[in-house]
DNA sequence: TGATGGAATTATGAATTCATAATACCTTTT
DNA sequence: AAAAGGTATTATGAATTCATAATTCCATCA
């Protein structure tokens, strides 16, 4: 039996101002008209400003006083910076995992890693990003640490809209698989230094194939009046 | 020429809620009605209930759809969560700060830290909190990573209720002025991993020293129905 | 022609009002 | 007296209204 769902209007915006920015359909830099957007949500301005207040915390979304919103522009640096954080994170993640999982559980990863390796081989790369993505949420869930998980979320979210390049080369790829296969082997021996260090260095991997799609120069922001 | 401020009520309401809750004024677990709130502050709703929004996403405040807010509820886990997130931080921060630190900044820090030895053997422990923490903000500007920063902050705010021991025991001072000790060596060294290492453990230390007051044990968490 | 100044318009900031869910209190019944 | 049910009250959620800052556009003048 689930628990009663109590949405807010607040949320539901969030959530689908969310999906627009990461679908693309709101352009980094582009202006947030309230007006707009409650008229294409049918909502009163109200909720859909608290709703804005929660994506700028989030720094998916920027607040301009008096001059109303715009989706953020991510920066080269930004971006860069954003990842050296992740890494830390996904590494502190690979770390506390090792301490506490269970056969279990290590199991299950050992699981998707056998079916990320076949859609490896297939070449199904769609198939083998869902994968891939699984075995990252199994460690940073086998963590155990809340606070580690939301933070890691929220800058994932932050760093969604920057793709993945179409044509990831072969060679990358291989890399990427051959760091999951040292994952596996440093997880089931429970090396928690050693698998933090394979994580943040696949991070690193993965930085250098993403395409700056929508990301700008350090130095071409748009000025705008400070808070 | 500073920028003029845009101030907003809802960011100076967040401000002083901030304040509230950091000071104790509003305790964890604690009710926060709207209205007598308001009243306090002398504005209306709206921007008080965007203030909640914001504190909310940074993790102060707990929204309970249809039942209004109330301070954020530390457990034991969630402050050594959050403990072990901030070590990861840390240990980053001095990782990218001597990748870039030059030499003006090291002898900057290097100043702090002599200052903070005499405040340590003089016993003042105010102004030794003080100079200990410009040094470990001077090393987390050093790193150059404004999302770094931001999180990190975040977080310290999280946990900032949860106090050092009025009696810090001459050993664990000792222990930290060690750790300082070694940071500067590393750092001189701009041995980016050691440097980061030692973060690390210096954290954990803290760990040991803060009391936990206002935090309840990871199963007394007050039931509330979720949104 | 370009720059400056001011009125008109538009958009945002904040207060108020209305709607509704949650809570408290009282009555009724066993 | 205790429990159940219903009404009254209160607090929150959302829409609307009012105030004000920012922008646009046009007229004026150098």
């Amino acid at each position: 039996m689930s628990k009663i769902q109590h949405r807010n209007l607040y949320r539901e915006v969030a959530d689908r101002i969310r999906e627009l920015i990461e679908h693309g359909d709101l352009a980094p830099g582009e202006r947030i008209s309230e007006k707009q957007l409650c008229e294409t949500f049918g909502v009163s301005r109200t909720p859909l400003r608290e709703a804005l207040k929660v994506l700028a915390s989030e720094g998916l979304v920027e607040l301009l006083p008096n001059r109303g919103a715009r989706v953020m522009q991510l920066t080269v640096k930004m971006v860069k910076d954003t990842y050296d954080l992740m890494g830390a994170l996904e590494g502190l993640s690979g770390e506390l995992a090792c301490q506490q999982i269970n056969d279990g559980q290590i199991a299950a990863i050992c699981k998707l890693h056998d079916q990320m390796l076949e859609h490896y081989h297939n070449r199904e790369m769609q198939a083998y990003f869902a994968v891939n993505r699984q075995i990252h949420e199994s460690i940073l869930a086998a963590a155990n640490n809340q606070v580690l998980e939301e933070m890691y979320n929220n800058l994932s979210y932050r760093v969604k809209r920057v793709r993945y390049s179409k044509k990831m080369t072969d060679a990358f790829w291989r890399q990427a698989v051959n760091d999951h296969e040292m994952m596996i082997v440093a997880l089931k021996a429970r090396d928690g230094k050693r698998l933090g260090q394979i994580l943040r260095d696949h991070l690193c991997h993965k930085l250098e194939v993403v395409t700056l799609a929508g990301v700008i120069e350090d130095d071409e922001l748009i000025n705008a009046v400070n808070g």
